[in-house]
DNA sequence: GGAATGAATTTTGAATTCATAATAACTTTG
DNA sequence: CAAAGTTATTATGAATTCAAAATTCATTCC
């Protein structure tokens, strides 16, 4: 039997809307229906505009006075400004990591490590994805800074729209797998200035392969 | 004659509480009573509630479902982790500064360096804190990151009730003096890497001074 | 035909109301 | 007198209502 959910109604709206977001029902540039978005979840507007004011301090939503709430525009500095700084914590958490891991978390990650390079091997690209994903996320725990995770998941929600190419071309792939070798490496050392290094160019590759779809550019605003 | 703010009430209010968080009216751990908070803004609960929500997703209040908001406690490994994650955006904002700083606001920050080191030498404290304080800000706002901008002062707003120790010691005060004389030739020379490096330790050089008062250590939370 | 003016409609912002959960106060009983 | 149970009170969560602003639409005038 699945945990009671006593979340605040509020909070499952804004989740919801963001999942609306991030399928792209709702576009970029939108308008939020209240009303609509209120019979569609069956809730009154008092939690739906709670929800939209959340939504609004973390930056998906964008709050007009009195002319309603609309989808964020991303830009393209939006986006690049966001990787930056997604890098520089992801740096941070890497030389945190070296400092605080425990020998169960590097092992763990060494696992997702193997994982990661057997579909590399196997060119089976969505799965790995999903482990990259998992060891990213391991490093970023392995922190065991708070203020820290909670800071990059709300950036990582903010550019989750931005689909990416599947054009990742061998090179980028292999480029990427030998970054991860590396930081696992600097991580066997406890190499934390090497670590984070390692972490800030590595996502700067990666935005390299984003396709910037619903992005616009920054002269055109609308 | 000023523009008209059409600010919205939730965050008018919200501003307001953040005021009485940190002039100490509202403390640490207190629960916020929201009938008494509504007449003293004279603002019914919806906006109020809105408020909360909003300060709630900022990091500063603690919403228990069914049980209302409380301040939320600081412990001292969250200012800890709090002042990592600044030191981290704040040595990105040097490294982004260096690569976009136009001329002008380099003037403007060596500008200030001056008056700082007047400060210094008058010894004259609150002014010092206070162009000190005008010379990070002119450097967060020359990476030209907005992310990052508000990033920072969501942290920063977190800790502002932190207390500093009025016992600066001369030998801190003279670190400090030291470590903006660096920051301004590196700036100087857009070194990007050496003035990251030192806006990061700089900072973890405040943390020493900072006395903890408010301040819950780890073990004891409420 | 097109711009301008002025209702009618819709949407938003905020107060109020209502239902429910939590807390406090009061019995009752061992 | 203390513990347990019960009722009263208060506070919270969410729906509803009301007022103001924005938008739409029709009409007038050039």
């Amino acid at each position: 039997m699945s945990k009671i959910q006593h979340r605040n109604l509020y909070r499952e709206v804004a989740d919801r809307i963001l999942d609306l977001i991030e399928q792209g029902e709702l576009a970029s540039g939108d308008r939020i229906p209240e009303r609509e978005l209120c019979e569609r979840f069956g809730v009154s507007r008092t939690p739906l505009r709670e929800a939209l004011k959340v939504l609004a301090s973390e930056g998906s939503v964008e709050l007009l006075p009195n002319r309603g709430a609309r989808v964020r525009q991303l830009t393209l500095k939006m986006v690049k400004d966001t990787y930056d700084l997604m890098g520089a914590l992801e740096g941070l958490a890497g030389e945190l990591a070296c400092q605080h891991i425990t020998d169960e978390e590097i092992a763990d990650i060494r696992e997702l490590h193997e994982n990661l390079l057997g579909h590399y091997r196997n060119r089976e690209l969505p799965d790995y994805f999903q482990v990259n994903r998992q060891i990213h996320e391991g490093i970023l725990a392995a922190s065991h800074n708070e203020a820290l995770l909670e800071m990059y998941s709300n950036l990582s929600q903010r550019v989750k729209r931005v689909r990416y190419s599947k054009q990742m071309t061998d090179a980028f792939w292999q480029q990427a797998v030998e970054d991860h070798e590396a930081m696992i490496e600097a991580l066997k050392q406890r190499d934390g200035r090497r670590l984070g290094q390692i972490l800030r160019d590595h996502l700067s590759n990666k935005l390299e392969v984003a396709s910037m779809d619903d992005v616009v550019d920054d002269r055109q605003r609308a």
